[in-house]
DNA sequence: TTCCAGGCGTATC
DNA sequence: GATACGCATGGA
């Protein structure tokens, strides 16, 4: 990875990303493509600060942060899309077992999004049972709703019907459950981050509608916890298939990435 | 019309 | 602890 200050723009050369792989395999819910005259780009947030990012052309690595400020891209970018990890060396460990060299050459863009907390909490409650399409409207109509993601505090004592016009359907009164636990403090998504895995998992799973699968979810992708595999119908259909006797080795600590990398290869696999 | 979607709570054994 | 079943909503 490197990168340069250009007038009000950051022009970022990163080999291991593509925008498609990164930020519509599912990680995340709030990047929309919109046409432009690069290959592509996207407009999304991380915590409601805004960016506007370009891949200038096709699998060539040179990407465009507009209007960005070095110390915006240092201070918040460069962490958000994980630029200090060396993908290319995940993947050569990686790539040792067969099924994960498919999957790394398939999707080999993809990156694990380092995103915030309370945003996964309330993202992944919403997936469940639910397809991305209807993910990414209702937490369309969320921010609509509190002017941006709102975090717990925007939401203490909201209640199931105040949820309504997100049609987010049985899933309404599981944020209100979550959002009176984070608010009551019993709850404390700070001290989750510091538990060892199942322990964190188990804290999480205290909350109505979250099981495994979403708390998985939540420690891999709001926490960075690198080791969190979630396995939902995508990932089980994986496991049983090639991985009957468990994961391989060279996945040791980086199960959640190669999850990714599994998820997008095996959704993809019967088209 | 019926089925399904990045699951989970509940009832029942 | 394992296994069925219902669940809001909307697109295919």
């Amino acid at each position: 990875m490197d990168y340069k200050v250009s007038g009000s723009d950051i022009i970022l050369h990163e080999r291991e990303l593509s925008l498609d792989d990164t930020l519509d395999c599912g990680q995340a819910f709030r990047w929309e493509s919109i046409p432009s005259d690069y290959f592509r780009t996207y407009k999304g947030f991380f915590k409601n600060i805004p960016l506007m990012i370009s891949e200038k052309e096709y699998g060539k690595g040179e990407f465009i942060l507009h209007n960005v400020s070095e110390e915006d891209f240092l201070g918040v970018w460069l962490d958000y899309f994980d630029l200090s990890t060396d993908y290319g060396e995940l993947k050569r460990r990686f790539c040792e077992d067969e099924t994960l060299k498919k999957a790394c050459e398939y999707g080999a863009g993809i990156r694990l999004l380092r995103q915030d907390a309370e945003e996964c909490l309330i993202s992944f409650i919403l997936s469940q049972n639910n397809n991305i399409p209807r993910i990414k409207g209702i937490i369309g109509r969320l921010c609509e709703m509190y002017g941006g993601f709102p975090d717990f505090s925007a939401m203490k004592g909201v209640t199931p019907e105040e949820l309504a016009p997100l049609r987010a359907g049985f899933r309404a009164k599981y944020i209100a459950d979550c959002s009176e636990r984070v608010n009551s403090g019993s709850l404390d998504i700070e001290r989750v981050k510091g538990l060892p895995l199942d322990k964190a998992a188990g804290e999480l799973m205290t909350v109505k509608g979250i099981g495994p699968k979403v708390a998985m979810c939540v420690l891999l992708f709001g926490m960075y916890r690198t080791d969190a595999y979630p396995v939902d119908v995508w990932i089980k259909r994986v496991n049983e298939q090639y991985y009957p006797n468990g994961l391989p080795l060279c996945v040791k600590g980086n199960e959640g990435i190669a999850q990714q990398y599994l998820f997008h290869y095996i959704r993809n696999l019967k088209t």
